[in-house]
DNA sequence: CAAGTTGATCACCAACGCTTATGATCCGAA
DNA sequence: TTCGGATCATAAGCGTTGGTGATCAACTTG
């Protein structure tokens, strides 16, 4: 039946419609005469009846009703052809495709605003979700679960089948209020002090480890997941912390922030994706854009070379 | 590019990304492994790039975003082809297909009905419509315009781009008051007698020119194309008519209605169609209905056997 | 009736597409 | 780490398909 029709037919059958004429068709699609006439009597052997009455002589050929019926579809499906190829050409050039991203706070607020709104000027059709979520786990997670795209992680994970870039190396820096006389640079004078952490995430864990090989025990006195909460905290003279730079806001004058001397691991940021998944160029955009734009945070601010200015 | 993808390819696309695997994909659609891998892979060289992500070992492939803008594509289209065979089972089937029947006064009121409710009632979803013409000669050019499918006609046409099948015989009465003493009988009579006619249409001409062959030359006093009209003048006693059987009403209790002695030719009623035109099978039926409707109706009171009693 | 259309058909041949068989790769268990 | 199992890719063989070019047959038109 209709299960083997070819499209090469169908495309056979439009131009014979057109035209009038086998010939003329198949001058039209670049074939002689004689395949077109192998054309649609192929089709009417998978169709199972006449498509066109052929008068005889110079008279156009006219379709039957069965033909008629079968141009409507072809037409359609012919039609819905050149949308896929249009849609694949947007595809290509970023224009659609899914992009949900994942993130977490310090992330969110100062990287991925900058990301999001160059893609967004770069292709203004694009839509980019986040999905935020504090746990690492949780975002490699979802990224093997195919709900994430790409995700912004602190630390490559140990999965092989995630593939990750490192788009920056976040120092940590020492918080403590500006009403302290002289602000702590050294991590190994905080055994005493009361300190504001996070809850035991990721980053929190590395801090605490890089504390304990320096022999101090830092003495909590409240958590908060939030760094805003974190540095109000600290302004509010409640006790010292210590956070990713990315998540400090410098422009606060009631804490003084410190590069810790010695220096205790930094994190670093990447952006992970399935291995062997291939991408979106839309996604493939994301990580070229986020590269650049770390390249841009980290020269003036961040760079390593400040530890020891 | 898209030009060449083949509908093989998409179902392949369809069942691997269904089965998760090019082997059951394959078993499904009834090809061996290999098969699949070529057309996949022959999709991909069409579309430029790769639609599967293949993780290697027993893992499922997975589209990758190109794949899954393919696939949508691809379920539409083969949806489509479905819904056409469907649509073409139906028409096979006589319950869809444009019917456009040319008719005229006489056949909508004595044949058309019933050959339409026999339709509606066969095949409750097709609508048949009805063009309704006075002149024989613009009813062949509507069809030979392509817009009649089919025509009733009086006399078969002398154009041989048209084939008709005589479907009624319909003699001529003669009608006359019922107040007049003696009903007329034989036509050679009417020199003289006040006579209804029609305007000179092709029905009206072939009575003409019988009635000359007879010595007689025809008195009109009026004429109207409306049959009922005629009827009521005759009725009024404003003089006879001459009408064909199936434009008579017999209930009339006004009139009375005679067959001719010696009769004059009878017209023949035709349904008619393009030649070598292909007519959808509903037309067709068309066709048969008519046929069986007015064998129907001859047997009773159109007989020419009944021109003898 | 002859000329000039047009589609159908035949013979031929290259290319395609399927199958079988084998290779390469990856995962997971030993 | 290594081996077995599963998966997709690839190569060779081969029948079929689908193209071209040359007629053929049917029809219209002068």
């Amino acid at each position: 039946m209709l299960r083997d029709v070819e499209i090469r037919q169908l495309r056979a059958l439009l131009a014979v419609a057109e035209e009038g004429s086998f010939g003329k068709a198949a001058e039209r699609l670049g074939f002689t005469q004689s395949a077109i006439s192998q054309q649609i009597a192929g089709l009417e052997r998978a169709v199972g009846e006449k498509v066109f009455d052929r008068p005889g002589g110079p008279k156009r050929v006219e379709l039957t009703p069965t033909g008629a019926l079968l141009l409507d579809y072809a037409t359609n499906l012919l039609a819905q052809l050149h949308v896929a190829e249009d849609s694949l050409r947007s595809l290509r050039a970023g224009e659609v495709g899914r992009l949900v991203v994942g993130s977490f706070q310090s992330v969110s607020v100062n990287v991925l605003p900058a990301v999001v709104g160059r893609m967004r000027s770069e292709r203004p059709g694009l839509t980019v979700r986040c999905v935020e979520e504090d746990e690492n786990d949780v975002l490699v997670a979802r990224l093997l679960a195919d709900e994430l795209d790409l995700t912004f992680l602190i630390g490559a994970p140990d999965d092989d089948a995630v593939e990750s870039v490192t788009i920056l190396v976040d120092p940590f820096v020492l918080v403590s209020p500006a009403s302290l006389a002289a602000p702590i640079i050294d991590p190994r004078r905080l055994g005493g002090v009361a300190m504001i952490g996070q809850s035991p995430c990721a980053c929190q864990l590395s801090i605490d480890r890089a504390l304990r090989e320096l022999g101090v025990e830092p003495d909590y006195v409240f958590r908060t997941n939030d760094n805003a909460a974190v540095q109000a905290m600290v302004r509010a003279g409640m006790g010292c912390a210590i956070l990713p730079d990315l998540a400090v806001d410098r422009t606060d004058p009631g804490v003084v922030v410190s590069t810790m001397d010695p220096p205790i691991p930094p994190r670093e940021l990447v952006l992970a994706r399935r291995k062997g998944r291939t991408l979106a160029p839309a996604a493939e955009r994301f990580v070229e854009l986020a590269l650049s734009v770390c390249e841009g945070l980290q020269l003036p601010e961040y760079l390593p070379v400040r530890a020891g200015a």
